[in-house]
DNA sequence: GTCTATAGAAAGATAGAC
DNA sequence: GTCTATCTTTCTATAGAC
């Protein structure tokens, strides 16, 4: 039947989007299947025709999360803001707060030591793409690779929000977010 | 009964130290009680005559395990290696297994924005006297303070770590960990 | 202070009706 | 495919014996 198929990956796109927001604002452990089921407007029981465990749910959350910010800051995609943009967004307040936007990256960096291969090599797919990224656009400005140079602005980026986020002081927090900032920008590009 | 006091601080103490070990090794949902007090020798119904909640053990588990590291980078304190020596040893593979060194604030990152009040209080203490303890390193070598640049050498030590823990692949872990070596070494200091 | 026993709640996964 | 109901396990916290 061509329409209770369609039906059927509609509904796992929407349990897939709610988990997605769900596990990237309360961590693994801190999601019920239950949440994110009523989240997505159904119950439990449906679970588990879509996906055959709460992990594998997980793992394909992270990749997709990754993708809603991924498309944003491709450089191979049209009208992708430059990289100082980006940074200025993803090192900010309202990235840490997490309401409107969640670097899975960033927001589940030591979740991933308590979890299965699976997800823990969907996060490392993640973190490749990321790092891939940050190279392409170091590429466009300064006409060569350096996968080095990537990797610390990557941990600066993803390392900074992610303290930023443990902190209980908004100012230090605030500092912390600057600092980073600073990093990329002042030196030498 | 001067005894039975002493007896029961060390005892503390055991316990105490036995959460040091699981919590920055597991995190705080994969270690229940039960497990803190078997570790220490113990049982369940001892816990709450030392301690008030799990949260209360957590927090205070958090401060116990920086200062094992602590007392070994305190610029302050006697025989305590140079900077170079202790961010190799930070940014080691060792250290990412987590079997003889143990970082809180790199081991339990995300895992602070579930929790109470008490315990990112602890977090950020924490994190406070480890930027204030590169500071004391930088002015050393330097003989000037600069709290941006200890903050960013902290994001890179706490960061790097974080996120090579969480990667599937010791390859790129490897090479992570390097370039965070190389950003903390080879820059303009 | 430490023990065993248990209350009470939460959550992953499954069974079976519709 | 989705529902309600349930099995089973796990864990914090407490009660009461010694």
């Amino acid at each position: 039947m061509a329409w209770s198929q369609e039906h059927k990956i509609k509904t796992r796109q929407k349990i897939l989007n709610s988990a997605a927001q769900l596990f990237t604002q309360n961590g693994f452990d801190h999601v019920g299947i239950n949440d994110v089921m009523r989240h997505a407007g159904l119950t439990r029981g449906a679970f588990y025709t879509h996906f055959s465990s709460k992990a594998e749910l997980y793992a394909e959350s992270i990749v997709a999360a990754a993708m809603e910010i991924g498309h944003r800051t491709d450089p191979d995609h049209p009208d992708v803001p430059p990289l100082e943009s980006i940074i200025k967004t993803y090192l900010s307040m309202e990235h840490r707060k997490g309401e409107t936007l969640r670097c899975p990256l960033a927001f589940l960096t030591t979740d991933m030591t308590q979890r299965d291969e699976q997800v823990r090599n969907a996060y490392t797919r993640v973190f490749k793409g990321f790092v891939n990224n940050l190279g392409k656009h170091l590429e466009q400005q300064n006409g060569y690779a350096d996968t080095q140079k990537s990797m610390q602005q990557a941990v600066m980026m993803i390392g900074g929000l992610a303290i930023s986020r443990a902190l209980n002081d908004d100012t230090l927090a605030s500092e912390l977010l600057d600092s980073c900032h600073a990093a990329l920008t002042t030196q030498s590009n």
